[in-house]
DNA sequence: ATAGACCTTGACGTTGACGTCAAGGCAAGC
DNA sequence: GCTTGCCTTGACGTCAACGTCAAGGTCTAT
């Protein structure tokens, strides 16, 4: 398998492969002519790595777990480097959420405050204000 | 007020200052000599911009609510663009929020999944395996 | 008069994960 | 033999929000 296959197969580009090559976490064999070449065990690799990506890994944090899998572990969380790397993620996402609900309130509130204090030209505020006027000035 | 002691006031940088200015956030008027210098007026702008960031605003986001302050209105979300923006960055917030939550359940399933596949040399299986060996094989 | 503390502009560096070219080599089909 | 499509390395570009440094001007205190 070339690298051009790979990608389409994995659902990326060449360049992403190559970048990770340079990172130390992809390797590949050649061809006799200079060429990259790829088994299944490269395919599970770039899955596994972007599986871990999807839920917020940096491809440095992926480092533990592709080195369990080059040390011939079936899964790439089968060694504690990757155990650890979970639960210091998980930290992560917790303090994330944190913070994040935190903005959340925040900016509910200063949106809240706004509103009323301008209560903005909105359908309903327009009708209630027509029948304010109304009532003010009715029609003969 | 020169520019260190509006960045001492803000608990910022005069890079940073220099940078707003430079992104058109915040203006600055000339001493004689070429310093800058500022009012109340920019001190409450810059507070605005870091209330913003703080709660997840990039400083494009903030552009509307200086804007806003700039046309005379007391607070900067007093304008319908401002309120935009909330609501806007509300939703990012959100969504953030839904993506950052499914990571965690993906997460901790994959962290228990490990774990159990893997019991790890903790405390309580170093213990349990050293009872095993004795029943295996009795002290005299 | 000189040191020190401020200020000016300008320009390059940082971080992460690639994108986008450039210049050239290799292989297959017409 | 020529095009087409893959591959190679190398090097610069991207985005945000500044940090850091350079070379020089200004003001104050000693």
């Amino acid at each position: 398998m070339r690298i051009g296959d790979l990608a389409k197969r994995a659902g990326t580009t060449t360049r992403t492969l190559r970048f990770y090559e340079s990172q130390g976490l992809l390797s590949a064999q050649r061809s006799p002519n200079g060429y990259r070449e790829y088994g299944e065990e490269e395919f599970r690799l770039v899955r596994e790595i972007q599986m871990l990506q999807s839920i917020g890994f940096s491809l440095d944090d992926t480092r533990p777990f592709v080195e369990c899998l080059r040390t011939g572990h079936e899964s790439g969380d089968d060694c504690a480097d990757s155990i650890e790397t979970y639960r210091r993620k998980l930290a992560e996402v917790d303090a994330c959420l944190e913070r994040l609900s935190a903005a959340r309130e925040s900016l509910v509130g200063k949106l809240t405050e706004a509103l009323a204090r301008q209560p903005s030209p909105c359908e309903v505020g327009d009708r209630i204000a027509a029948r304010l006027d109304d009532e003010r000035a009715p029609q003969p």
